[in-house]
DNA sequence: GTGACATGTTGACGACATTAACATCTGGAG
DNA sequence: CTCCAGATGTTAATGTCGTCAACATGTCAC
């Protein structure tokens, strides 16, 4: 961006977590480039040796800003929502939001990071086990069955439209929709009423959190 | 594999494809290197150009047998099976196995292709889409539901369990299962009993699709 | 102030993708 | 049978990349 007089930086860190994002928006995770990202920082090609190990882990760095985000969406699903049952279909419509509209970090999340750690990624989804038992308890999902059960399968139907969303799965095979109709495909086959009699009620308005 | 004393190779786009997915499978797609595969193949690095325009349309070449051998898979689970019902298990379960036993093939076949089209793809799909509005037809899948909001709500949750087995999600969240019990799983929310109760189920949590 | 330490730069190396120009084989037309 | 056209490989070259070592510069604690 801006051009500089002195010698350093002065915030190249975040600067190249910035700019990364941008280039990686641009590039796609494959042809992604760190001499470019130099480049474009306005700063050597091996100045960003000083904040990175290597190229890997600096794409690491930009995915944990995004499992943070995340974090944070799955939260804010979780407190607007009316009820457990809610929150569940909350939690669903915001992934996909997040998948969508931050597509970027979302291509750079759920990697194979090989040996390097990942410790930023797995507290992200606290809140949506909790909201998993929760629902549970109350009655919006089955409960007989194992919680880690509903999890996993809650977590791959969401997780799946998410990706087959991103790669053009479903526009290819000519099945694509709306993300809300989606998202509603997604939650009606595990979300059931409390009270086990299915009654009238009124609309919940999900609105896209950010 | 073995040395050639003519000049022409003779089958080198079959060698290409064959010794690809081996290395494919011990670099995995981002370290996948042209150079390297011609080198094991015992040929100039040029020579992969005279049959694929660039290292992408090989990648994609491999992935497409991939798509093959997935149709295939999906075929024989539907071929085995004892009913529509348990025809809709099974393709969960071979969609899974596949996923894990050709690892390989599956981590190059859902990708974004950009303008390259996929042709292979889609027609692989064919035979999960019939089964699923077949097994709706007998009962065992939800009557009243869209057939193609079905196919992308199990669709998407057998992607997702493959995707996140793949990548390691379950264990990090210590959510980790035998990939049948994984299947049961995933299949459970959408089979039913044809002629049995109907189990409560809602979707007034969320908004009337269309 | 000054000197250790963090942070940038330069220059170099080997690997890579890709292309152009050249070499070799093979099959069919005459 | 000859030979030449096209298919298939090779060599050499270009530009980019990731990464490292050696060197330069700025800053902060003493």
């Amino acid at each position: 961006m801006s051009q500089r007089e002195s010698y350093h930086h002065g915030s190249l860190r975040e600067a190249l977590l910035a700019e990364g994002h941008d280039l990686l928006a641009e590039s796609g995770p494959e042809e992604f480039s760190l001499s470019a990202l130099a480049r474009r920082v306005g700063v050597s090609p091996a100045a960003p040796y000083r904040h990175f190990p290597d190229r890997n882990h600096l794409v690491d760095a930009i995915a944990d800003e995004g499992y943070v985000l995340f974090g944070q969406a799955l939260a804010a699903a979780v407190a607007q929502a009316n009820d457990p049952g809610d929150a569940i279909a909350r939690i669903i419509d915001n992934y996909l939001a997040f998948a969508q509209e931050h597509a970027t970090y979302f291509s750079v999340m759920f990697r194979d990071r090989g040996a390097r750690p990942n410790v930023v990624g797995p507290p992200s989804f606290t809140t949506f086990f909790d909201a998993v038992v929760e629902a549970q308890r109350g009655g919006y999902l089955d409960k007989k069955a194992d919680p880690r059960s509903l999890a996993r399968a809650i977590w791959a139907a969401v997780h799946g439209a998410a990706v087959l969303e991103a790669v053009g799965g479903f526009s290819k095979l000519s099945i694509a929709v709306s993300r809300g109709d989606l998202a509603r495909d997604i939650a009606a086959p595990f979300l059931r009423v409390p009270g086990g009699e299915v009654r009238p009620r009124q609309d919940s308005n999900l609105q896209p959190t950010d």
